[in-house]
DNA sequence: GTCTATAGTCTGATAGAC
DNA sequence: GTCTATCAGACTATAGAC
């Protein structure tokens, strides 16, 4: 019989570290946070976070896996009953979470990162299964004329990802002029209906 | 009497930093691009890279003012008949340069880079004024009633700046589905129009 | 060549589960 | 009381600014 006490706290003190993982490369992003920092806000030993995960790199891989099943899961749970409104709700969730704090969903600050994710095979998967089912929402979008057919569906994809990671997003927040509801609209509808006419 | 040869070899030893300085910038970013790496590919000593600049910092400040004062002199330089279709163009020429290799306009991928800007005179000097030149060309495209007045000129004008590192324009390149013109016609075309309808 | 920062390792002490 | 996990922190190795 194992001794689940155990196991429970484990289980505890791995999410605490992917918690603070997340603010943190939210915060400075990769190349900026140190193993020592994360040690230090979960309050343990660094050799106890080396008990967890393996390297930094795998530390951040882990912490991107679990944004992307959170996404799917969020994607699954939207109740709009069009794709197009479904991708809109699903960008503003995403800004909201950046705002918060949260990681973007591409690792555009550190081509360091980058190619250690490009061979994690974890990693892979979970972005492949949120691929599809953005993939899936826009060709969606497409069929029902809400989305011009001209653009790519690759390239929607990639462009949607790369609001996540959006310097505008803190740009504006810095700038302490508009309100975070105010934000997202002006990113949304920048987005979806471009910067032409009125919205 | 001045000896004009000395000064003269050591201006184009400095362009030829300062181009050597742009092309890794925009390969690696600034975290990533060494000291070290400058100097190899620029053929001299590390020694004398610093007779030039005094830090890092200060070198890719110096880079992208001289981006700054590029990008001023191509806005004066656009021949095209309304503002909107000045933004257009100007928009396209940067993106164009960044597919060629060249930094983007906002020094996102490093927040250590970013907060010693923040300091450095020259580079906010030529900040100020490129913002000044777009923040009256975005107005003005308002007033001919070709841009939504709904949003902020200072979001457009940030908005404009983020594209010229939008991770998008990479994924796009690598994935070498597409060609350069075609890249650049999604994303202008994206962002001034938006994604829904046909364009 | 010097110095600092940081990823990753190792050790001896300690606390708590059983 | 024993044992195991964890702790604090010293330590190594390396990279890179200067």
């Amino acid at each position: 019989m194992v001794t689940p006490y155990r196991v429970k706290q484990l289980q505890m003190r791995e999410e605490a570290i992917l918690d603070v993982a997340h603010v943190l490369l939210g915060k400075y992003g990769y190349d900026a946070m140190t193993m020592d920092d994360v040690a230090a806000e979960v309050g343990i030993a660094k050799a106890s976070l080396y008990k967890h995960f393996e390297s930094k790199e795998k530390l951040a891989a882990k912490t991107m896996v679990r944004l992307f099943d959170r996404t799917v899961s969020e994607l699954a749970a939207q109740k709009a009953p069009t794709a197009y409104e479904k991708l809109r709700d699903m960008l503003e969730w995403a800004l909201r979470e950046r705002l918060k704090g949260g990681i973007p969903h591409l690792p555009s600050t550190s081509s360091t990162l980058e190619q250690s994710l490009m061979t994690d095979e974890p990693y892979l998967a979970s972005l492949f299964t949120l691929n599809a089912a953005l993939s899936q929402l826009v060709d969606q979008a497409k069929g029902e004329g809400a989305i011009a057919k001209e653009l790519p569906t690759d390239y929607i994809v990639t462009a949607i990802y790369a609001r996540t990671c959006d310097p505008t997003l803190e740009y504006m927040q810095r700038g302490k002029t508009y309100s975070d509801d105010e934000i997202v609209r002006f990113m949304v509808n920048g987005f979806f209906g471009g910067i032409v006419r009125a919205q």
